[in-house]
DNA sequence: TTTCGTATTGACTTTAACGTAAAAAGGCTG
DNA sequence: CAGCCTTTTTACGTTAAAGTCAATACGAAA
C-alpha cells in the first residue's frame, strides 16, 4: 500500500501535466506535503484532484470548484453557517440537475441524427445491391 | 406570430449580452439575416442559440458546440461521410454519458453533505432545547 | 433638421487555465 | 565528483470567450 505519490505519477495516471497540478496549488485546490522541496501527494489529495477533473468535465470553473470541495470538508459549525450550506447545496443540485435534463435533450438529438444517418446509410445500400446508380 | 427577433430581444430572453451573439456570428456559430446594417433572427436563429448556450452549460467549447450543430444539419453525403458522422456521434455520446455517470457521483456526495448539514443541525436543536450550551 | 436612443463596427483589454522556457537545486549513478 | 535526470521556481506567453470603449450610423420623434 503506497503512502504517498509523485507529482509525475499522478499527472500519468490523470493524462495531466505538472504545470496544471502546481497551477491547482497555487489555486489552494491541493495543498501536498514537501519532503524538502519536493511534492508529496496524499490519497487525500489524489481524491481531490479527482474531484477536480470530474468538475471540470462537467464545466465547473476552478473557482467553483474550490467552492465546492470546501463544502465536502466544512466543519460543523453552527445554525447560520449550516443553513448557509444547505443553500449552497441545493443551488449546486439545481445546476445538476439542469445540465443532467441538458444531456438527455442532447442524446435524444444524438439518437436522432444517428437514426437519419443509418436512413441514408441503407438506402446507399439498396442502390448498391440494385445497381441502380 | 413573429418572423424575426431582433438582437436585444434575444440577448434579454437568454440573458447575454449583444456582445456575444455578435461573437457567435464572428465565429460562425449563427449567421442572422440583415435589414440593412440591423440584425434579424429567425426562430431557426434563436433555437441554434439555445444549443449554444446548452452545450455551453456543458462545458463544452464553442469549436465543439460548432461541429456538433454542424452535425444536426449534415446533408445526406456518401458513405465514408455517414460513417464519420456515425463515429463522431458516438464520440459525444460517449462523452454525454460519462458527463451522466460525473454528475450522479456528484449528486450522491452531495446528498452525503446535506445529511451531514442536517443531522449537525437537529443536534443543535436539541441543545437550544435542553438548555445545553 | 436636430436630437435621442439604439445598433454596429473596430480596437483594445480582461480573465481563466494553463503552456513554455530558463535557471537553479537535489539526487543517483558510474 | 562529474554527469545526467527530475523537480522546482519564476517569469513570460497563449488561447478562448467574452468585456469595455470609442466612433460612427441609422431610424424615429420632436
Amino acid at each position: 500500500m503506497q503512502r504517498y505519490f509523485t507529482i509525475t505519477q499522478l499527472t500519468q495516471e490523470f493524462d495531466i501535466t505538472t504545470r496544471t497540478l502546481r497551477f491547482y496549488e497555487a489555486q489552494g485546490l491541493v495543498t501536498p506535503q514537501r519532503r524538502g522541496r519536493q511534492r508529496l501527494y496524499t490519497p487525500g489529495d489524489r481524491t481531490r484532484i479527482k474531484l477536480i477533473l470530474r468538475g471540470k468535465r462537467l464545466g465547473f470553473s476552478l473557482a467553483e470548484i474550490k467552492e465546492m470541495i470546501a463544502m465536502y470538508g466544512s466543519a460543523p459549525g453552527e445554525a447560520g453557517q449550516l443553513r448557509l450550506l444547505m443553500q449552497k447545496i441545493d443551488a449546486r443540485r439545481a445546476e445538476l440537475l439542469e445540465k443532467q435534463r441538458d444531456i438527455e435533450l442532447t442524446l435524444l438529438e444524438l439518437d436522432d441524427v444517428e437514426a437519419g444517418a443509418k436512413k441514408r446509410m441503407s438506402e446507399l445500400q439498396v442502390r448498391e445491391d440494385t445497381g441502380t446508380p
